[in-house]
DNA sequence: AACCACTACTCAGCGCTACTATGTACTGGT
DNA sequence: ACCAGTACATAGTAGCGCTGAGTAGTGGTT
């Protein structure tokens, strides 16, 4: 992957996970086909599932096992209260971001 | 700073300082004022002028030691050739980046 | 003269996140 | 027996921003 987009990636990677998470349940290897159906094609598996892991451990997250017709066990996790408040937190944080820089490159410095 | 925010900003920061020094050479101290003044308030001093070395060894910038009134000698970086075409695949790969994530945030998933 | 605020730059060490590379394990098709 | 696809896990690495401290020059206050 582009070096500028891993750099980029980090803490927004996350609140890309835990956007889709909302109101929408899913498993590793889903959410992993789903970011590469979305253009980022180069998402390692580890790399997902190294972020899931995290965001159980932060609490963000509920974890379900569900046995699958095609392989080892499934993961399922879904977004809970404090992971909604986390990723409505995500958000202001991205906007005042992507508001600075949206102005810096129409209007220049 | 915000957790979030500290994360966000690896590689945006980046692109943001690049940005500003579009036609507009400058030093590193006005640098973390100006970045001060357009929101970024507690951007570490430290922060500001690592990144500037960086830049500097990796060719994107061109730098003039001018003495000052009030202080130590400037060094003041300017966007060269190699920086310009670098802050245009910056805005390429941040453009893809906030399109999917403005699309995740009205549209949800 | 001593002190402090402001200007201006530097650097070692740390924490966090994404990537690399590899391994495990289950199912189904040939 | 083999391989592709599904599904998860993890140790080690690189890169970037932060913390905290230090150096240096100028000007104003006491």
């Amino acid at each position: 992957m582009g070096k500028q987009m891993t750099e980029m990636l980090k803490g927004t990677l996350e609140g890309i996970v835990l956007a889709f998470l909302t109101g929408n349940p899913a498993y590793g290897y889903e959410i992993t086909a789903w970011l590469r159906g979305q253009g980022f094609t180069d998402i390692a598996e580890g790399t997902v599932y190294a972020l899931l892991v995290r965001i159980e451990k932060n609490g963000l997250v509920d974890v379900e096992k569900r046995p699958s017709e095609k392989g080892p066990p499934r993961k399922v996790y879904s977004l809970n209260a404090d992971g909604e408040k986390y990723l409505e937190e995500f958000w202001t944080t991205w906007g005042f971001l992507a508001e600075r820089l949206e102005s810096l490159r129409t209007e220049g410095k």
